[in-house]
DNA sequence: GATGAATGAGCGTTCATTCAT
DNA sequence: GATGAATGAACGCTCATTCAT
């Protein structure tokens, strides 16, 4: 019987191997060392090598979709919400380097490396944002002639490449709370209408 | 033909082709073709494939830092500053969505791609920003709780991501001018002491 | 289930997936699957997949031989057994046409796929010929200038290829009599003696 | 340039590995070696495996169809031009064995191996069989009840069987002369009216 | 006996790079 | 300088076979 240990296993090992030498420069045999299964193996529990990282995006951004929606469901107020989605997203990457490294750079080209494939965790992902930026033009917080959709956009891009800080190797290590509290104080206070 | 503009056509050519393909799926003959070269030519102008892409991250790039420090040494005030640098990076996205493509996808891996190379031109771009930012603190416009290291990052992370807007396929195609308000409204006014 | 109809039951579905996909084309699972037995029972019955072609050939063809044998051993005129010999062959072709399809193209290289094995039923099977045929030149009845060694062959050639008619798509489908009538015609009419 | 002479080398190699080993078995790095090029040149003549196959196939069978047409077109004496057939078929199978061998196993399954692929020469091959019999029956020679779509098949099979006495090893050798004679008197004399 | 997950050797094909012309 | 035919290392993937359950 197929095992689920075993998928996951592969997903992790081939994170990690992603993370390290790119999706282009990862070997299947390389993913498969790290995982301590057979080439062949993996062939049992993905399609192809594409797959392996439409999965690694899929299944892992998904966690970190599952635990903000978690985390965020409680609250109505949008302020804390985009708190706790900025502090969400931020140890996520801090915590789990590997997949940082790969969102960072493998996220970009998935479109194009699958033609079938519209990252569709990824879109969710943002749309949270939108989301809430809405919620608080609604609620009369946030400014009106903020476009949630170019926001959006906006905020994950900031979010994304501040959290580069801690994969790029030489650089000064701040903590996620200095993070955050910068994001926020960029953002936050640009969007609120009593700036 | 001179052999600088066969260099400038290789350059060009290799720009559209790494935007449509990518760098791994681009063939060096995809790129041959396209600027209407032998294979071997091309190898008289560049070490290898690497090299073209580091030509064209430091080549393409090099032209807008030359373009917008042209636009902004005239300018003292930290704002005019940063609003020349939003509007010149994001026309010159859109104008050249091919560069753009590249520096979207390849930017991030370029590091990874080739171990010699710390893209530098890319550094002296968004350290431009936290130039800025630093001017415009000890001039008192900018809070003085933001970190100049972070902020450049969140800044340019936010820039980049909203210029995807015009080259990812199926989205509402905003202006130049709607984006760069966006932006300076999110960002700015979040730097601002007197907000 | 006994054992003796597990191994009948491999041996008719890979005639059926020779006969479609060819000996190299053929996987082990795709055999499994249509005898409805796990990849690994396969291997309780043969030893590998040529194995598994040297019986298909062995025993269909020596069930074939079988028959004929029988039909043949109360004859004693030469020219009765050969109409025999011709429209036996013929019927098990075109009713079996799986096993025509692995005796048109499998036996031709079963030879060299197995290099310990010299076919050997099919040896009998045409060695029946040359020995009919020499009957026929001891009673007379055929000419002494045939060489039976050469005969028997291009006897079996042309039966061989005439019963293609029936795997080859797209042929205008002659019955078993019509074309055993044509190979009498051809051929027993040019080995007698009083033509 | 490419050269015809290399493309020639290949083809020549390619025939006699596919003899030699049988197409599956026969690996491209094989054929290159033996043709002295690289495996990589080997890409630069044909699209892939199959293809050289099919190149052999038709090409050498063209090769032969040519020399006997041209061999035949003088005659008128549908007698005559099978006789010229048998000969000629028979002396080109026993010079070029590597041809030889791959037309005994290679052409039967080359339908299946490429799906676009109707063998054309060698349709063209037997056809020339079935025109001169139809000729022959126009004529009053040839006795009418012969089908000669069947024949033709008859014949070639026979043609085809007998002369893998010479490709397989441990078999009494017989001259052309000897097994042409044998095919002339089964054939002709069964098909001739004044039999 | 039966299963089917796991193995890993093996190969067709690609493509960056070279170099004789 | 320019060409493009030739090279051959490299890798994704398949599938016959094994063996723990």
């Amino acid at each position: 019987m197929k095992s689920v240990d075993k998928h996951n296993k592969i997903i992790i090992s081939a994170t990690k191997v992603f993370a390290k030498k790119g999706f282009f420069n990862a070997r299947i045999s390389d993913i498969a060392k790290e995982a301590k299964v057979a080439d062949g193996t993996i062939y049992l529990y993905f399609n192809n090598k594409f797959d392996i990282l439409i999965s690694v995006l899929e299944e892992e951004i998904g966690k970190i979709i599952e635990q903000i929606e978690k985390a965020i469901e409680q609250e109505t107020d949008p302020e804390k919400m985009l708190n706790i989605f900025i502090e969400k997203h931020l140890s996520a990457m801090k915590q789990n380097k590997n997949l940082a490294e790969v969102i960072h750079i493998e996220l970009r080209q998935s479109d194009r490396l699958v033609k079938e494939y519209r990252n569709t965790s990824f879109k969710q992902y943002i749309d949270m944002i939108s989301k809430i930026i809405k919620k608080g033009q609604e609620l009369g917080i946030y400014r009106t002639d903020i476009l949630p959709d170019i926001a959006k956009r906006a905020f994950f891009g900031a979010l994304d490449e501040v959290s580069r800080i801690w994969t790029t190797p030489g650089n000064v290590q701040y903590s996620v709370e200095q993070t955050s509290e910068q994001i926020i104080a960029l953002f936050l206070t640009g969007m609120r209408t009593t700036s």
